[in-house]
Order: C-alpha cells, then sequence, then structure tokens
DNA sequence: CTCTGTGAAAACATTCACAGCG
DNA sequence: CGCTGTGAATGTTTTCACAGAG
C-alpha cells in the first residue's frame, strides 16, 4: 500500500528464508564452521545457489569472491535485520495442552525469547505451575504485561476467546501476536500477528500427500502485508 | 515443469490459502449459514474478493451469479481437493511436551485427522498413557504403523534425531510427514514433507515487529516444491 | 579457477475491469 | 442490480547468465 519513504523493502517469501538462513548458520557456527559458499547453504536449505546470493544481499555485501560468506558476519547480520538483537519478552495466554508445551518449550529461552508469565482465563488454575511460572489470572494482565516489561503474546486459547484474548493484549500493550487459534485475529496497523494452525498444517500434508507431490520442506502458515525492511544496503 | 497432461496444477499460495476457506467457510456452515459471497469471504480472510474468485474457480464453477456460493457445496469440493475426503492416520513420534500436546489436541480427531499410536525412543517411557494411548518403543514403529494401517507421520523430536525418525517413518510406509524439528527433513520423491517451527514463527514476528510493519494474519513456515495437481516432475 | 553480486529475462501471482448471468 | 468468472494488465519473485573479485 503505502511504499514507504527511504527505506527498502525486504520481499516477503525472502524474510521467511532469512530465518531459515540463520537456524541453519547458527547451528553451522556452533560446529566449528567458519566459511561457507551460497551453494552449501543453498543444498541444506532446498535451494538454489542464486537465491541464497540474492537473499544474502539483503545483508549487505558480506560474501566474498572465491571465498564464499564468513558465517559470523551473516548471522550478526541477520541477527539485526530480524529484530533479534533486542529484547523479546513474551507471555503465554493459555494453559492447555498447547500453552503448556509452550511455556516449557526451551529452545525458545535459548533462543533469546524470554517467556516471562502464563495466563489462564479459568481462575481455579491461578497458582498452578508450569514450566517454572505461577499461572495467572487474566485480571492480572495489563499489570503483568507492564512490569515484565513484556512485548509479545501467543494466543493458545480456543477459538472462541481468541480475538478478545488477543485485543486485551494490544491494549497491555504488546507490539505482536503469536496465534494458535484456528482463526484470523485482527490487530490494528503497527502491531505484528503471526498465526499457526496446526490443522492447517496438517491439512497441508494432507494435500501434498494426496495429489502425490515431490520432496518439500519447512511448512506452516505465514502472511499478512507488505512485509518492508530497513535495509539501507543492496541495489 | 512438466505441464502435466489433463490436470492443471495448484498454485502453491493458493494451496495455502484453500485451507484457511474450508476453515472459515466450515464453520459459517456449522453456524447455519448457507450462502457467501466472495465479498464477505474475502473480508472474513483479509482478502480481496477478486483473489478469492479467483480461487475458488479451482473448485470448478460453483458460483452462483448474484447469489454467491452455496457453502455446503464449496466444503464439499474443498475436502475433496485437499485429500480431506480420505481417512488419515497419525502417528507421533516424540512423546515430550509438544509430542503429548499433540496427542492431546481434540481438534485433530474431530477434523478427520485420527491420532493411532504414540512413540517415543526412551524405552522407560513406554506404557506411560498419554491422551488415552499407551506410548509405544520405536522398535514397534513398522508393525504397528502397518497394524493400524497409519499413513502420516509427526515428528515431535529433537533435532539431532529428526532425520533419522523421518527416515523410519517413511520405511515403515508412512506417506507424509509433518515435522515440528528446527531443522529441514529430506524424504524421497512421493513422500509429502510440511514443516513447523516455533522459533522461526516467532522469529517472523520479531521481524514484523521489530521494522514496523502493517496488520497481517497467519503465519509459520511453509514451503516445498511445486504443489502442482499431480507432478510427475523432476529436476 | 571458485564464488559473489546483479542486471535482464522468465515465471508466477495478484489485481483490475468488465461481459454476462440470474 | 449484485455477483461470478475470466482475460488482460500489473506487480512480484525466481532464475539465468555473466562480469569481476580474490
Amino acid at each position: 500500500m503505502r511504499p514507504v519513504p527511504g527505506r527498502k523493502s525486504i520481499p516477503r517469501p525472502a524474510a521467511r528464508r532469512l530465518s531459515l538462513y540463520l537456524r541453519e548458520l547458527a547451528m553451522r557456527l556452533e560446529q566449528g564452521e567458519s566459511t561457507v559458499s551460497s551453494k552449501a547453504l543453498g543444498r541444506s536449505l532446498g535451494l538454489t545457489d542464486a537465491q541464497v546470493r540474492k537473499d544474502l544481499a539483503i545483508c549487505g555485501h558480506l560474501g566474498h569472491p572465491g571465498r564464499g560468506y564468513t558465517i559470523s558476519d551473516l548471522v550478526a547480520s541477520l541477527r539485526t535485520i530480524m529484530g533479534r538483537d533486542r529484547d523479546w519478552r513474551v507471555c503465554v495466554v493459555g494453559a492447555g495442552n498447547i500453552g503448556r508445551a509452550l511455556v516449557s518449550y526451551d529452545r525458545f529461552r535459548r533462543e533469546g525469547f524470554a517467556i516471562a508469565a502464563v495466563f489462564d482465563g479459568n481462575p481455579a488454575l491461578a497458582g498452578q505451575e508450569v514450566g517454572g511460572l505461577r499461572i495467572r489470572p487474566m485480571k492480572d494482565l495489563a499489570s503483568v504485561v507492564a512490569a515484565e516489561r513484556i512485548n509479545l503474546g501467543i494466543v493458545a486459547v480456543p477459538r472462541e476467546s481468541a480475538q478478545q484474548v488477543a485485543d486485551a493484549l494490544v491494549a497491555a500493550g504488546v507490539r505482536g501476536i503469536l496465534n494458535f487459534a484456528p482463526r484470523r485475529i485482527e490487530v490494528r496497523e503497527g502491531i505484528g500477528i503471526v498465526s499457526v494452525d496446526f490443522t492447517v498444517a496438517l491439512e497441508q500434508l494432507a494435500f501434498q500427500t494426496a495429489t502425490g507431490l515431490e520432496i518439500g520442506e519447512d511448512a506452516a502458515d505465514d502472511d499478512h502485508e507488505p512485509t518492508d525492511g530497513e535495509a539501507p544496503t543492496s541495489a
């Protein structure tokens, strides 16, 4: 809609891939590797080398002709672009099966997304412990979000209350919502929203399988508007 | 790559949206509605009416000019296209936080994806009950998949063993895999693969939020090859 | 040589806009 | 009228292919 003044925008599909590059690169770095070529990276991720180079050009000119890319530089740049250099504090609303699994999902913490609170609409659950956190009643949402400086919320409640919970989260001050309820959530402009629907994911699989597909990778639902970025880089 | 004889291929992004139409339409049907216009549907899903009509044209000519679409016809057609008219039997490998949450996720059963078995590599867990199923040791994988006529597998194990588990599932006879491990899984041609990575989803949210986005909907990772209606393709 | 960065071309997907049906 | 179906136009993403750096 809006071209946005000086900003360079990052293509929507590319933004999705950047996460995969980061995941793969961080792993390689841990394993002691220090450089990769676009071809090697593409191989690991099921992409062509040209695609990889185009995507990584978003990070600036970090490649060394004849040598490849320095992984640590790429990781640093990707982290900045993806907003991973900031401090994200997350709360989970809904202490059902999914909510509890997410609270206990160690990888979030290790990746820098600290889960700082869990809420549930059922007052009877308040006080119960999940993954080291005490479940809090919904009435504490606004105060806890403020006190804990929480900026992202995860919606893990039934479809019926999802929109309402999302509204409460936004009102409490979160800047983005990760939605696990099987419905579309509307938020005002400026608030981020990403949804994951397990049934949709399984259905995509059924579709692939039923229609006789090929290989593939990586799936779930993602989508939204423009996806612009920062990157004074490139071009 | 190859146009494929008689079949029409479904654009990859459209396939993702078809799941959302089905989800929305099934809900409307339950609520007693019997027709929708492309405009109303688009409104609910954040799409333009033209987009909706183009997508629904995939189902054949089901719209009635001046009247809209008959929801029940659309649902029936979408179910067939998405492979939801078949009988899917699913097993979950990995009885950790995520695995257990998925086994207990009622929506799967209600939507026609019956979870028929749970496995875990830790023999100590064998016999323990989760969501009405007894956890089985990995050595029973092949026999149970065959006996229960399981055709889809969910991988909910740590990254390190994900590929290995996927290979075992394919060897056991499943036709598709839903992967929750944070890595790319390779499967031979003809086997479906869809991945969901919670950290990638949160990171997409961080990206949106950090870069100051707009509104959005629906997210996670999805991807794979062509996604055509048949595809004996190759590369 | 190997491997990047990038214009230019091709493929793909979305939006427009309108003819035509009920 | 209201609403579908669809070609044609527009916009976006991927692929190609090659110049140039180390």
